[in-house]
DNA sequence: CCTACCGATCGGTAGG
DNA sequence: CCTACCGATCGGTAGG
């Protein structure tokens, strides 16, 4: 009897240990992922585990991988059914407030943290840490350029600018409310961004 | 012959050390600082080192209190002698992006990467990072008000949401600054906190 | 401030 | 997917 197990059983395998590495990696920062905790958790041999990756750092890219997908499924898709320019604009951030207060991971904002983690080192993790922030600060940009287009701002106005501002706000409030457990931080970072929005002509 | 040196030798010796572990920890952050890597920088033994401060803890949090002190020295004290109120507060904004654009720290704002990195934990560094933000929130925030009594902004500014405001964009060019290497997010975050003061009326 | 040492854990490999 | 193992390093202590 071969020890390996069938497609499914390894896919499903897989997909615990990233659900508890997200886990992990957002309070605890994607270094500070081990192999050996992370198996203990989920019953694994190290091994085992390391079978399923190759590498820690491939753990770490899976792992941040996966916590953007939970990011598409709360704060993208919802908004993606808006129309594009100012109404999608202000669902993505008032969905983007929302997966901050919700908790939706333990840590705060993966991306933020991640970002922080990453952002004075070299390889391919800062590397996917980068592309991710960029492919939504431009999606932000993009529903910016549109509501221009549409009329719902004014022509000039300035979407790196805006986008720049917006996620800014956003990093405000994880912060205040991870570190400081300020909740009025939703409604600051909200009324931040709606001035944004109204000055951007 | 006894091995313990003077006391201004130890003082010495402790300057030195901290010097190394605020550029590690700036790097690497605070939980990435290892006794035994630290003590082979500046050519020590490990008990030699941890002679010093008594444990990691103690070690990471003379390390935040060293940083801290750059803080002052860079942003805080160059603007003391500007006059309280809108003076003073952009001295401060302008000392802090000028401390991000010069990399006085070789991985960004310490302080910013403290409080990703501890925002999530438990325990007196997270402790001491609260303090040392709230601190610095609290400035700014005294700032905004004794701007308003001086008629330099209105009677109805909210020091709270504007020093949030002015906190979060530097934040924003911090991260821009360090992982996308955005040279242009000095440019933002000023322009933003213009904005931020006109509109605090 | 040193040498010498502790148990624990790290990422990873060999071999099955 | 396992056991068994590798060398390296972790934070820290004993004793001087």
């Amino acid at each position: 009897m071969s020890p390996r197990r069938s497609a499914p059983d390894a896919s499903r395998t897989r997909a615990a240990i990233l659900d508890r590495a997200v886990a992990v990696a957002s309070t605890e920062g994607l270094e500070g992922l081990t192999i050996g905790r992370l198996a203990a958790d989920v019953g694994l041999s190290k091994s085992g585990l390391i079978a399923h990756f190759g590498s820690k750092e491939a753990l770490q890219l899976a792992a941040l991988d996966a916590a953007l997908h939970v990011f598409r499924e709360e704060v993208w898709e919802p908004s993606a059914e808006r129309e594009a320019g100012l109404s999608r604009l202000s669902a993505l951030c008032e969905a983007w407030l929302s997966y901050l207060e919700r908790g939706v991971f333990p840590g705060g904002c993966f991306l933020t943290a991640a970002s922080c983690e990453f952002d004075d080192r070299e390889g391919p993790v800062r590397e996917d840490v980068n592309k991710a922030l960029s492919l939504w600060i431009k999606t932000l940009e993009q529903e910016v350029a549109t509501a221009s287009e549409r009329g719902e701002l004014p022509l000039d106005a300035d979407p790196p600018q805006v986008a720049f501002e917006l996620n800014a706000l956003a990093m405000g409030a994880n912060q205040a409310l991870q570190l400081r457990g300020d909740r009025t931080a939703l409604e600051r970072a909200r009324r931040g961004m709606a001035r944004v929005l109204e000055a951007a002509g």
